[in-house]
DNA sequence: CAGTAATTAGAATATTATTCTGGAAGTTAG
DNA sequence: CTAACTTCCAGAATAATATTCTAATTACTG
């Protein structure tokens, strides 16, 4: 095994063990030796491969994000009409959700990223990133009214609700199931947007 | 000035001097030190009146709570159909938001509570307590239909959107001004609700 | 006023993040 | 193959910061 190989995977060890800790008992709580423990390493390994503890963190919330922007987008991209893209959009997300407990409950209740000049400016670029795509996803979508509605509005509209949902199922602390949410979820975004004043093209 | 009164009046400065620098900095980057020469007082006195840097964390995440659902619920019980309801509950989230930004950033932010033992299960108490009241609400309300949701995806839905809108605006991350997103957002919570399959009464 | 409890201050301690130093292991040039 | 080099790893030393402790001060109580 090469070089860059081990190092890859000694990385994603400590990201993993780093994700594993801060999800059961949050960023404060873990210490880097509960981290170190976890991914059967040293500490002089852990900030070989990270600057500090908070790199971790960025690492961590910024792949979250990455995949759950990717998740959505191609679900949108499958779909062909503005009402099967916004089902789509939010099934995906809670099948994400579903999938990817840890990294989700981290992105959900963690949202400390904001405080980190690094990441947040990585942060911005990818926003903007994703809401260019949405908006172009939308133009091009086969749909003759479209919702007049800004990007940041349009997207807190049709995830808000999931997301809010998604950080009390992860606790346990709800009493419908994800999927049976999932279908209110999807009628009620779809619902918000179709009410929405429109403009005709 | 008798004892009680001074007690509770270091009290609070030692909280506002803590929210200021939660919200300016997070919590992790708050050293007590920044809170006793926010507050003026020293360690001593802040050990006095609260168990740790943690206790000092929960007393405003539960504060901050409670001011929103007394502030839901207030809206709610001055309007006299289920759509008022839902329109005025939005508005009166976002004016709150607008006119206690620290307090709000502070609770959109850092939703690390959920990690604390103690103030979980005072939270979990009171968020019963609110849903119990948003569901009196919403069978008292003079409306024949009903929509057919349990509470808490009835709650992800109205307010999901406006939290999450809410969340980039202080950050000063919107296109859109608050008092616009206002009328947008309560629009969507409406429709969102009133496409739901209903239950005749 | 004497006595008591609450409050404050700041030094001492403990915990934990971070830095540093030395060496092991892999890589490349000759 | 080996010397020079770079990356990676381990754990001790250090630094930053939360927490505890002791003593002094202040407000109340009888």
């Amino acid at each position: 095994m090469g070089r860059t190989e081990n190092t890859e995977k000694r990385r994603r060890e400590i990201l993993a063990a780093a994700l594993h800790c801060f999800d059961a008992h949050g960023y404060e709580k873990t210490t880097l030796a509960d981290i170190r423990d976890g991914a059967r390493a040293s500490i002089g390994s852990i900030y070989h491969h990270f600057q500090d503890k908070e790199q971790i963190f960025a690492a961590l919330y910024l792949e979250a994000i990455a995949a759950t922007q990717a998740f959505s987008l191609r679900a949108l991209r499958r779909a062909d009409s503005l009402e099967a893209g916004v089902r789509a959009l939010v099934r995906s997300y809670l099948r994400w959700v579903h999938g990817h407990r840890e990294l989700a409950g981290f992105v959900l209740t963690m949202r400390r990223a904001e405080f980190m000049q690094t990441a947040d400016e990585e942060l911005e670029r990818m926003n903007r990133e994703f809401r260019a795509e949405l908006d172009t996803w939308l133009l091009e979508c086969n749909s003759r009214q479209l919702p007049q509605i800004p990007p940041d509005l349009l997207w807190a509209v049709l995830i808000g609700p999931s997301e809010e949902f998604a950080r009390r199922w992860l606790r346990g602390k709800t009493s419908t199931s994800l999927r049976r949410a999932a279908d209110t979820l999807a009628e009620a975004a779809w619902r918000s947007l179709n009410g929405l004043r429109t403009i005709e093209r």
